[in-house]
DNA sequence: CTGTTAGCGCGTTCAA
DNA sequence: TTGAACGCGCTAACAG
């Protein structure tokens, strides 16, 4: 039953010609008894398979990898897997992906144009067979060399013109469900943080709440929409500029958790109350931020969008797999719907 | 400069051959002239190199891969990607195994055997160069497997016997910081929830406890030590067991975070205040939980062990690339100091 | 039903 | 200094 060979480490994988000479027959009939495919004296098909779990073999993927051109892997690029929603999105991918049995390479791009083209280039050598990008905002180079390769799969920032399927939450939605609950709490100030210019998704949210800030008959001082980044750095240097408005804003919308908190610290520091003084909301519950989270010390939350990160990525493996079977099909785009979660960042505003 | 043919998706890579039919040489020489070794006419040297970067020529990794019996690609398990602390660990491989262009195959085991085995498996029929393992109780076949495999370090759990390099946090430091710390506020009546009895370091971690408790001199009571797991779940039942003792602990160490949460979240339920009624610690700091981070809301912290996460994924990263250059080397134990996080969850004993 | 043959793209001898 | 030839391990077409 235990080989003794496998006292002494990594000795060499069996192939298809060891099983062959070991049942004195061919590799080409071992290869149809092992793949299934083609016809085989089952009395022989039965001694080859046996054999061959004797022997330990597996084949080699990258043998079949490089004769038939698919590698049964699939490249996923984030910006930072440090950042609490893309884990969530990637166990998403996996889930789905690994009913497949692909495997993923994942990579951490940092936001660094550089990087991610090096990046892809390394998974366009491995001959991925699909790419799933997250958040990711990509040009030039990049993007010709993407464009020449496999399909690919868009979450959240998309590339314009787009050549993929794409997954996003639905930012219209969420913005107006955060504007809403605002203007019901009374607010009529409401000032917008934006995400990065270089962000789809940003751009999209911002032109959102401009426009849904118009049909809730708010007008929109001067001053109080920030050009701000993801990075909780940029919250401060906005909580301070709109601090200097005249009069501030009431309520401010963050475009994600991190700069939210951030915001909320520089104003705790300035001594004005989060959700007494002034109200702040995040985007994306990064953190969980419900009961039982992480608030459990006070249950104090975070008023955000919850997006629905692991269905994101659940959906755009689904997609993926369905491009590569069918590369030929028009590209879908697939709107999640967000979900209000109120919490504890908000309140009426002060009259 | 752009070339055409990148209108239509998906062109076939040029090969050697190609480029060598462009510039009328062999395959061999293109290939010498590429890789840097051996001699070649410094002439047809730089034609070559030029056409390759016309054709956009790239060296497939899977063939080089095939050929060389090495796939410039590292396998990584972990536990489970959604737990705030493996992603940290994952930053710091890639950082250190990038720079000699390393790729990561990240794989979530979900402490699950069988699909830990499925996935050791997928790995090995990659052929990667070497593995990590994150926190991973690795068993049976799964165990022979490796142990027949290429080079494995182990971060956080380690196998009996170990068969690898080990980067792990100071268990022993930990627990010390803990309970010196909490003694120093007057504890006597300490507890201990255990993790899971499969993981290492949860064992390693309630040796320690027994014995330097035994050290301060507190007796440890019957049902002060508590089986359980590192799901947060495991928390209420422990608590709950630990409230039923009379007389009760006056400070509960969990752990980890998780667990420390909702042990935290369940005493709140029965009326009793943290930290004025009861302390309690975590282990791992996983949610960074600082000034200016999540508890922005409310300064309040959960007081825990710091375990220098993306550092022990960076050791875990060059220990590796040491290994595979050097596999005859004796296996080395690297054990990181810890760091004692004092914040709100704990406070004097009540008398 | 089975064996022979021919690559996939690359690296590395060995002769020339 | 270069080219011819082989093989990494597998799949697939073809002939028997």
């Amino acid at each position: 039953m235990k080989n003794i060979t496998t006292i002494t480490a990594a000795a060499k994988r069996p192939t298809l010609l060891d099983i062959a000479r070991e049942c004195g027959l061919s590799r080409a009939t071992v290869a149809r008894a092992l793949s299934g495919k083609g016809y085989v004296n089952p009395q022989r098909r039965q001694l080859i398979h046996d054999t061959a779990e004797r022997l330990g073999y597996r084949t080699s993927a990258i043998a079949r990898a490089l004769r038939t051109q698919k590698s049964a892997t699939i490249g996923v690029l984030i910006a930072d897997i440090t950042n609490p929603i893309f884990p969530e999105i990637v166990k998403g991918i996996d889930e789905a992906v690994s009913v497949d049995n692909y495997t993923l390479f994942l990579c951490n791009t940092d936001e660094d144009v550089a990087k991610q083209r090096a990046l892809i280039r390394s998974l366009l050598d491995r001959q991925v067979d699909g790419l799933i990008l997250i958040s990711q905002t990509v040009a030039d180079e990049a993007l010709a060399l993407l464009q020449a390769g496999p399909p690919c799969v868009f979450v959240n920032r998309r590339p314009d013109p787009l050549f993929g399927d794409y997954i996003g939450p639905d930012n219209a939605m969420g913005v107006a469900q955060l504007l809403e609950h605002l203007y019901a709490l009374g607010h009529r100030r409401m000032a917008y943080v934006a995400g990065p210019a270089a962000s789809s998704t940003a751009q999209e949210r911002r032109a959102c709440f401009i426009r849904e800030m118009a049909r809730l008959g708010c007008p929109v001082p001067e001053g109080f929409i920030i050009a701000g980044s993801y990075q909780g750095e940029s919250g401060r240097l906005a909580a301070a500029a709109l601090l200097a408005c005249a009069p501030p804003p009431t309520a401010i919308l963050a475009p994600n958790d991190f700069v939210a908190l951030e915001i909320i610290a520089f104003l705790n520091e300035r001594g004005l109350r989060v959700p007494d003084d002034i109200s702040v909301t995040g985007f994306d519950d990064a953190f969980k931020l419900g009961v039982g989270g992480l608030y459990a010390l006070r249950a104090q939350g975070l008023t955000t969008i919850d997006q629905p990160k692991r269905q994101l990525g659940r959906l755009a493996g689904e997609a993926l797999l369905k491009r590569m079977a069918q590369p030929g099909a028009p590209f879908a785009t697939t709107l999640l719907p967000t979900l209000l979660a109120v919490r504890d960042s908000t309140a009426p505003a002060k009259s």
